[in-house]
DNA sequence: ATCGTGACTGGGA
DNA sequence: ATCCCAGCCACGA
């Protein structure tokens, strides 16, 4: 559907023009977790008041390998390391993250229980799908 | 300039 | 339970 993308399009229009970029307010809460942490995609959209925006994150970090920003510390919300294949190896993010002393479970993702960093932003229970019906 | 899509996520059907 | 959709931002074609 097409009018959806319009939709897209013109609300990431207004949003450059009022704010400063997404972007690299997510590369720098990215360098806020700390060693041995690890966060999600949606921890870090939430933290930055665009929650929906969590697949941009993850286009930020594309971005921001070979740079001083913890990319490999960023996992989905099960703990997948989703974003391995941008390592250049398949396994590389785990060994860069189990040189921390993260611990996986048997599924291979990674302990969320003891790992998981929290930034300071309150969590928002609100609701934000529409009504519908 | 427009259009599609992505290292996501939660809610609806 | 599974599958689909909508919402956010940035960037390449």
């Amino acid at each position: 559907m097409k009018k959806r993308k319009q939709v897209e399009q013109i609300a990431s229009v207004e949003r450059q023009h009022k704010k400063k970029s997404f972007h690299d307010k997510a590369l720098e809460l990215v360098r806020r977790v700390p060693f041995g942490k690890v966060t999600t995609y949606g921890a870090i959209a939430e933290a930055l008041g665009a929650k929906l925006s969590a697949r941009m994150v993850g286009y930020a970090l594309h971005s921001a390998v070979n740079t001083d920003v913890p990319a490999h510390r960023v996992v989905n919300r099960f703990g997948a390391l989703t974003g391995a294949i941008h390592f250049g190896h398949p396994d590389r993010m785990r060994q860069l993250l189990q040189a921390e002393g993260v611990s996986f479970l048997a599924d291979g993702t990674v302990d969320m229980e003891k790992h998981f960093y929290a930034f300071r932003k309150a969590p928002q229970t609100a609701k934000r799908r529409k009504p519908l019906t």
